[in-house]
RNA sequence: GGCCUGUUGGUGAAGUGGUUGAACACACAUGCCUUUCACGCAUGCAUUCACGAGUUCAAAUCUCGUACAGGUCACCA
């Protein structure tokens, strides 16, 4: 029997050549330097930190080449297909101004020639060039039962060999196809492995983008390429995918360098140029337990999780400006000297990606998006600040749509100006700085601040005499603190800051002990934005309602 | 256990044989500025590049070994 019979009596519904399948998809016409690349995910959950991070990674190559960019889904494994699980990739990423040229764009559509982009869908092209490799003899149907395995398993640990199908652990490689045949006629289960022609003695060296040359004993393992649903194995399948799609580099986490002579002997055997891989360093934390650093995790890290930071209300463009700084760690300076220039301006250069695994660190997180958010107009933080606070806290999002020219210019306050201040680093602390400025919440029992000067009638003192004598919503800023100063003197506090620590005990004390009562007695804290701006925007009304108080 | 990778300060890192102040950023500390806070500014923070040996006139940079950390060894991706 040849092994071209085997193949058809293994695929007899297989047709379709690699050859058919090669003019089905001709080579993109692409500039030479032009990358192509994907985002290849398992359709299993909710996007994460770190494939946030390669896809990000991928799509800023190949927008910086005008290369391309798909999205293929990889539900090879159809126990662990989680329902919805595209919609939510696509959606997730979106927020991260993440999209792809190709590829799915829902549970069932897509876009792109290159298609189809979800494995499931692609069996039939699979199973075609399975079909090539039994007819070149390069691949055969293996009988080994889950049951035979585990035992060879056994045998290959306890004797300290390695672990695998290979040499003579490798069964069914060399049965003559009669054989075959005849158990397949009989309706015995089995899939097929690779006939591998590596050897476990020779080396194979693979050039990744990111760490350079990597040396490996070549495959010998007969690796499964076609389980027994007539699926193929993700190895498989990235060949079979990334050759028919044009891909020509493959960015990954770097839980798959170490199949790599796999996958350089699977485009070997076809004949194929390998793409080039750049593989993605994990992120890693720090253990609390432990002290040390490790990979993050699903399961013990919320901030792996993209809804983190949604719901923590960081904006989606400082983890982007942050994840770039831990791409390439040249983008930070870069940033500082450009820094009114985007990501997209900035070319990435696989050659400063580090090797070894950030951290990623929430704090250096936080101050990102504090400069972020300081850059932003008045209007954008109120839009904002609105979106989060719709989702995550009715009460202050009414309040914002209620006045939001009040709330725009509180926002406002020493902002649009060359050194804004750096209040809020996440939207959801915005209302921590500001709540006091609404009537709404600025009742009920309010805890005063007040700090040195908190004698109830000084206090009163200080209040009445400055608002019947001294304030006058018209004055300009400068004015406004002369006459601060102006009633310092008068009710024995030293105007000048420079004069009181020259003879602290000559006054009751300062100017700033003045301003403290006023702000105090008005928002109640010891510590806000400017307190001229504030008189202002509070207004006399909302003024005389606080100070009556006292 | 086999194979692969990594290890520069509290953190991210720059730096790949020589002009050693080991850049820069975050964090922290102190001071200045200042009506508070924030901002800003200034200063401090690794006598040393995991450890040991070797190569060299010269090593964080090259080699070997050790330790530690991560990854992988599925009909999961």
């Amino acid at each position: 029997m040849t092994n071209k019979e085997l193949a058809n009596l293994i695929f007899p519904n297989i047709t379709k050549t690699i050859a058919d399948y090669e003019n089905l998809y001709p080579k993109r016409n692409l500039d030479e330097k032009a990358v192509v690349t994907r985002f290849a995910p398992s359709p299993t959950g909710f996007v994460h930190l770190g494939s946030l991070f390669s896809s990000f990674v991928a799509r800023k190559v190949a927008t910086q080449t005008n290369g391309i960019c798909f999205l293929r889904i990889e539900d090879t494994d159809q126990e662990r297909l989680v329902e919805n699980s595209v919609t939510e990739i696509i959606r997730d990423l979106k927020n991260y101004q993440i999209e792809f040229d190709e590829g799915m764009i829902s549970e069932e559509e897509e876009k792109g020639n290159y298609g189809p982009y979800i494995q499931s869908k692609r069996k039939d092209i699979y199973q075609a060039f399975a079909k090539y490799l039994i007819e070149e003899g390069l691949a055969y149907p293996c009988f080994l039962t889950e049951v035979e395995l585990a035992e060879i398993r056994e045998v290959q640990e306890a004797s300290k060999e390695r672990i695998g199908c290979y040499g003579k652990y490798a069964k069914y490689r060399d049965l003559p196809n009669e054989m075959v045949a005849e158990k397949i006629n009989n309706g015995e289960p089995y899939i097929i492995r690779l006939k591998s022609p590596g050897n476990f003695d020779k080396k194979v060296v693979v050039n990744d983008l990111i760490r350079g040359k990597i040396e490996f004993p070549e495959n010998d393992l007969d690796i499964v390429i076609i389980k027994k649903d007539g699926l193929p194995t993700y190895h498989f399948a990235h060949l079979v995918d990334d050759y028919l799609m044009g891909t020509t580099h493959v960015i990954r986490g770097d839980e798959w360098v170490s199949s790599l002579p796999v996958h350089v002997q699977l485009f070997e055997v076809f004949g194929f140029k390998a793409p080039k891989y750049a593989h993605l360093s994990p992120l890693m934390k720090i253990d609390e337990e432990t002290g040390g650093k490790r990979k993050l995790s699903k399961r013990k890290d919320p901030e792996l999780a993209v809804s983190f930071y949604h719901e923590a209300g960081i904006p989606e463009e400082a983890v982007l400006l942050y994840l770039m700084t831990i791409a390439n760690s040249n983008f930070e300076a870069w940033f500082d000297a450009n820094p009114n220039s985007s990501i997209n301006e900035f070319t990435f250069d696989f050659k400063k990606v580090s090797a070894s695994g950030a951290l990623f660190d929430l704090e250096k997180l936080n101050n990102i998006s504090k400069n972020y958010i300081s850059k932003l107009k008045a209007t954008e933080v109120y839009n904002r600040t609105l979106i989060y606070a719709k989702e995550f806290d009715l009460e202050f999002a009414s309040l914002l749509e209620k006045y939001p020219d009040y709330s725009i210019a509180i926002f406002n306050i020493e902002r649009e100006q060359k050194k804004p201040r750096k209040d809020y680093a996440t939207f959801k602390e915005v209302k921590k700085e500001v709540w006091y400025m609404y009537d709404e919440y600025f009742t009920g029992d309010i805890n005063y601040e007040f700090g040195k000067v908190n004698d109830e009638s000084e206090i009163h003192t200080i209040l009445s005499t400055y608002f019947t004598k001294y304030y006058n919503a018209e004055d300009d800023k400068e004015t406004w603190f002369n006459k601060i100063k102006e009633l310092s003197k008068e009710l024995g506090y030293c105007p000048d800051m420079k004069e009181y620590k020259a003879a602290p005990d000559a006054y009751k004390g300062n100017v700033a002990d003045i301003s403290t009562v006023i702000r105090v007695a008005l928002t109640s804290k010891s510590q806000t934005p400017d307190l001229y701006e504030i008189l202002k925007l509070l207004g006399i009304e909302r003024i005389q309602n606080r100070i009556s108080k006292f």
